[in-house]
RNA sequence: GGGCGCUUAGCUCAGCGGCAGAGCACUCCCCUUACACGGGAGGUGUCACAGGUUCAAAUCCUGUAGCGCCCACCA
């Protein structure tokens, strides 16, 4: 019969049977179906390297508490599982993994070997995240997991460069890059940290050619660059140096001349001598002078690895920093180095290989954001509209502004990544070509390739021809010696892309000599597909395809695009979200989501953000084996406030004695991978993301108290229902009818109709912490604290029973139900007892339950059980029952005399007792107004007893006479204090004009209170000093 | 330098014009047959600071300070 529940819930058991049974069942996977609506959410991929931290908790339990709330309402819901490539994060860990184990480079391994060796390495990496994923209860649909360099990725990918390569929005071009000298790619701005380092300000001069005598002085932190200067810079309006303006000097080491030129926006007569030199080729701002005066060269100093090329003379082949001390050391051997003074400077560093940062000039791909001369938009414009048009919607919505002011800037977007992990660009280049005859025969000889050309005439390749002898494009220029001023140099090319695999084409491209590109796309291009990649864009593409346009991947795109919502966390704003609102006009012609909602931010405990590289995470699976997911996901959800960033403090958990250790910031700081537990002395490695294991030390788990709270109430809701299970004997179902219950049932359903209707407003706002709160004030402060206490009377009552039976399983099933997003596994398990004692169950007419909570329907109750006046009666009720309790409580009072409260004290609330006679039955059962020790004993008094039960006090005699006497005099003055204010507020016209009607009533109802109290009051200290 | 947030109880955070709140921690009482991952009661606050608007400000406005994040920049 009733099924016997566990005393305590346990998460672990459960998390494997319904993880399993969710699996068997098949709920999470979607199909097409033209009779739901869909709700789609892509995963932002995490990327493969690593594994799940805090953030993605986070990001995950929230899209999954969206995806079960709207599978439940019925919607054809789509979560879409996959992980990223994460080129240089990816390749980086491979490369330094094969460094330390076989001390091989890429080099040394290949490009073939190496991709191999990652894709090798994703595979395992990749299950575990997905793995993990699952174990927080993702209800993702897995049978669509996705990769972006899977196959149906790699098509979009291509497809999509093929199109804007062809419509015009990518082009090749030179740029000042970050280049790492290890790794030896350009890194983005976002994958370079920068700090400051203990450095120099070297100060030099030039003598002025011509002028034996006259001599410029200029400062510089990076004396090796003076190698590639190619002029010097003044201020416009800076006397000092008008004169020498047009003049040139002769760059020592070089024997270049160079200019000295005015540019206001680049040099700064108040810092060092107001004049500063000008490297175009190795820094940003000197590239941007550059810009503003072509005539000025750019000479290119650096080789890849970051040792001096041929351009650097006598200095070819040094390192970066043997050629700063060799260029001062000539300074000073010719007389022209004045002095150098110490000073941080702020150093930009490479993320991956933590070595700096080299600003390089070199080839790579761009898509071109600006808007065009043409018909064809502009992307960023384009992207931006979306925005602006309300299309798509940022919550919370001031983060619309970080997209817009983005893009506003619509700056190009450099696509090309040197790496050997990620799609390959899909062009092939001709060698550089002198002059337009030269071009001319070129193409000539591509119009006889046979596959080649076929591929144009369906549009299935691009050729497009890069015609710079008129020197439009900035090219690596090198001026010669002795001449200053850019000399273009005719490089001209044809390139060739190709929108898929042509295996034939390609035999013909490279018979021509043409060679496909070495570099690979950024990350982020594949990763802006991904709402339509995912879902087989761009379908049938060949004209075979297109004539049947059945395929499934194609039904899909059309079922789920665009998505609903996008979950994620801020700082990828742009380059994440934007780019895919971008990619989605422009391939899709229509949006990729409707709505955005931006995470807030974990941060450790003391206000940092959470990173590997700092070392302060946390790792949610320690959360989940201490506390169970569902506690973890209820305090994931619990924190996600109006994206109010949250603090999470933790506590190693000593792996020898159990004892919590204080995580300190010293820790953090300095990496500490030792502690030694303050109880038991021994040694262990606090918790964190330490890649290896230490055989010596056990790693500690990591803990925090937060995750108490849902731990807590999981299990408060367990004894509830077995409550429940243990009081269901002889349970029939049957409708409830509203008019016919007690007040308690009536208040119990107006507040969960309340609930319910709040719980769905929270979640259409996306408050997921208001979600929680509500929940939990509902369960555990109404409906355990109050309501199950007062059924215990009525279910020893064979006439009340069946009723109180019905109204207990019909509303835990709604708690059930309002609780499965959040809490999937307790809600679950819950499920299936009381699907055994009470198969039948439901408000108002009971109905067979769902197989499983997580499709069970999401509730909603008449609209008419809210009741404002039950409320408010039943508060009044539960004021009473506090009231008596805290008399007792302080005053000790035994059972025999709990009667006498009603009567002795004041008349008013005896009265009030009387009329709320209904609840006298359920009253009693309430315990603590039952039970109590036998002897009345006095207890030092503290703090303010409600008035209307000091008469009973008072005359209990069990107190200090002396200590209440003052106790209540000052209470008497406080009050005549606070009633005074409100007098004072109620004479005021203003007031009682423009405040609304309900507030003015609400002070009006206080000062009658206040009166009622003084009155109690001065009656109970007359009768305490025997007036 | 530009932008966006934050500052409320010992800690972590809600509240965002109308009698200052929650969880944890703390004090006292209670192993009352759902739950000690529990029950009952209690204490705890110049709502960062300074001005202003308002009958009324934690809440709106202005400024100041501290903290955090993003973007630019620092020869």
């Amino acid at each position: 019969m009733a099924t016997e529940l566990p005393k305590a819930y346990d998460p672990k058991a459960a998390q494997e049977k319904w993880l399993t049974f969710w699996e068997q069942k098949g709920y999470f996977h979607s199909t097409p179906d033209a009779t739901k609506k869909p709700f789609t959410i892509v995963i932002p991929p995490p990327n493969v390297t690593g594994a799940l931290h805090m953030g993605h908790a986070l990001n995950n339990t929230l899209q999954d508490v969206l995806i079960r709330w709207k599978r439940m309402q019925g919607f054809n819901a789509l979560w879409m599982p996959g992980t990223d490539h994460a080129g240089i994060a990816t390749q980086s860990v491979v490369e330094r993994l094969v460094l330390q184990q076989e001390k091989k480079n890429r080099h040394d391994l290949g490009r073939d070997e190496l991709v191999r060796r990652i894709w090798e390495w994703k595979d395992k990496y990749e299950a575990r995240i997905l793995g993990q994923l699952r174990e927080i209860g993702a209800s993702a649909d897995w049978k669509r997991t996705r990769f972006t360099l899977d196959p149906v990725c790699a098509r979009a990918v291509r497809e999509t460069f093929f199109r804007m390569f062809r419509d015009g929005y990518i082009y090749r071009g030179k740029r000042l890059v970050n280049w790492d000298t290890h790794l030896q790619t350009s890194v983005a701005d976002d994958e370079t940290d920068t700090v400051d380092t203990k450095g120099g300000f070297w100060t030099f001069k030039y003598q002025v050619d011509g002028e034996a005598d006259t001599f410029i002085s200029f400062s510089t932190t990076r004396p090796e660059t003076m190698l590639g200067d190619s002029a010097l810079c003044v201020h416009p309006s800076d006397e000092r140096y008008k004169h020498l303006v047009g003049k040139t000097v002769t760059q020592p080491h070089t024997g270049r001349k160079i200019p000295i030129i005015a540019d206001g926006q680049l040099a700064d007569p108040k810092l060092g001598t107001g004049c500063v030199k000008v490297t175009p080729a190795h820094d940003p701002n000197d590239y941007a002078c550059w810009q503003r005066h072509p005539e000025i060269a750019v000479i290119n100093i650096l080789n890849p690895d970051g040792t001096i090329n041929e351009n650097g003379g006598e200095y070819k082949g040094l390192d970066r920093a043997k050629a700063r001390d060799a260029v001062t050391e000539k300074m000073k051997e010719l007389g022209l180095y004045i002095d150098r003074a110490d000073r941080d400077i702020p150093l930009k560093i490479s993320d991956r290989s933590k070595t700096p940062i080299e600003p390089y000039l070199s080839d790579q791909w761009f898509v071109k954001m600006a808007d065009r001369d043409d018909a064809k938009p502009g992307l960023a414009q384009m992207t931006m509209d979306a925005v602006t048009s309300g299309k798509v919607k940022f919550f919370p919505e001031r983060y619309a502004r970080s997209y817009l002011d983005w893009l506003g800037e619509k700056r190009d977007w450099c696509i090309s990544r040197q790496l050997w992990w990620g799609h390959r660009i899909p062009v092939w280049q001709s060698k550089p070509m002198r002059d337009k005859d030269t071009v001319a025969i070129a193409e000539r000889r591509l119009t006889q390739c046979s596959a080649l050309s076929n591929a144009v005439a369906n549009e299935r390749a691009f050729i497009k021809l890069e015609i710079n002898t008129e020197g439009a494009e900035p090219t690596l220029l090198k001026s010669d010696a002795g001449a200053f001023g850019a000399v273009a140099t005719a490089t001209n090319y044809i390139y060739v892309c190709l929108a898929e695999p042509n295996p034939t084409a390609e035999q013909e491209l490279s018979g021509l000599g043409y060679q496909q590109s070495e570099d690979v796309l950024d990350t982020w291009f594949s990763s802006a597909l991904w709402p339509h990649s995912t879902l087989g864009w761009p379908g049938p593409t060949l004209p075979e395809e297109r004539a049947e346009r059945t395929a499934p991947d194609w039904d899909a795109m059309r079922a789920y695009y665009p998505t609903s919502t996008l979950v994620t966390s801020r700082d990828i704003i742009t380059l994440w979200v934007a780019r895919m609102v971008l990619t989605g006009l422009y391939n899709v012609g229509d949006i990729p989501f409707h709505q955005v909602y931006i995470t807030p931010k974990v941060l450790d405990g003391f206000g940092e953000t959470m990173s590997k590289s700092k070392g302060n995470g946390v790792d949610p699976l320690d959360i989940i084996d201490l506390y169970g997911t569902d506690a973890m996901r209820y305090g994931m959800v619990k924190l996600a406030t109006e994206t109010q960033d949250s603090k999470l403090p933790v506590a190693n958990i000593c792996p020898h004695c159990k004892k919590d250790v204080a995580v300190k910031q010293e820790h953090m700081y300095m990496r500490t991978k030792k502690l030694t537990c303050p109880e038991c002395k021994k040694e262990f490695r606090p918790g964190g993301p330490w890649p290896t294991e230490d055989p010596d030390r056990p790693t500690a788990k990591q803990g925090s108290d937060r995750f108490e709270e849902g731990r807590n109430f999981a299990n408060k809701m367990w004894n509830a229902t077995r409550f429940l299970l243990m009081n269901l004997e002889g349970y029939t179902p049957g409708p409830v009818k509203l008019e016919e219950l007690p007040t308690e049932d009536k208040w119990l359903l107006s507040r969960l109709a309340t609930t319910t209707k709040a719980v769905t407003a929270a979640l259409e706002g996306y408050k997921f912490s208001d979600v929680a709160r509500l929940v939990y004030d509902f369960v555990w402060s109404e409906f355990c604290d109050w309501y199950i206490e007062m059924s215990k009377g009525r279910l020893k009552d064979a006439a009340a029973r069946p009723q109180a039976q019905r109204v207990l399983a019909g509303v835990l099933d709604g708690i059930l139900r309002l609780v499965q997003p959040v809490m999937p596994f307790v809600s679950e398990s819950l499920w299936e007892a009381l699907r055994d004692a009470a198969p039948e169950r439901g408000l108002p007419t009971p109905a067979r339950a769902e197989e499983a909570a997580c499709i069970a329907k999401w509730p909603s109750y008449p609209e008419a059980w809210i009741s404002a006046d039950v409320e408010a009666r039943f508060a009044r009720m539960q004021e009473l029952v506090r009231g008596v309790r805290e008399v007792r409580n302080r005053y000790q009072v035994d059972d025999k005399t709990k009667l006498d409260v009603a009567v002795k004290c004041s008349t008013d609330v005896a009265a009030e007792f009387n009329a709320l006679a209904a609840f006298i039955g359920p009253l009693a059962s309430i315990s603590n107004l039952t039970a109590g020790p036998a002897v009345p004993k006095p207890k030092p008094s503290g703090g303010v007893v409600r008035p209307e039960f000091e008469a009973y006090v008072a005359l209990a005699g069990h107190i200090d006479e002396a200590a209440e006497a003052k106790r209540l005099e000052k209470q008497i003055a406080d009050k005549k204090k606070s009633l005074e204010g409100t007098k004072a507020k109620l004479a005021n016209e203003k007031f009682v004009s423009s405040a609304p009607a309900e507030v003015v009533q609400a002070q009006r109802d206080l000062l009658a209170d206040i009166e009622k109290q003084i009155a109690s009051l001065e009656e109970n200290l007359k009768e305490l000093k025997g007036e």
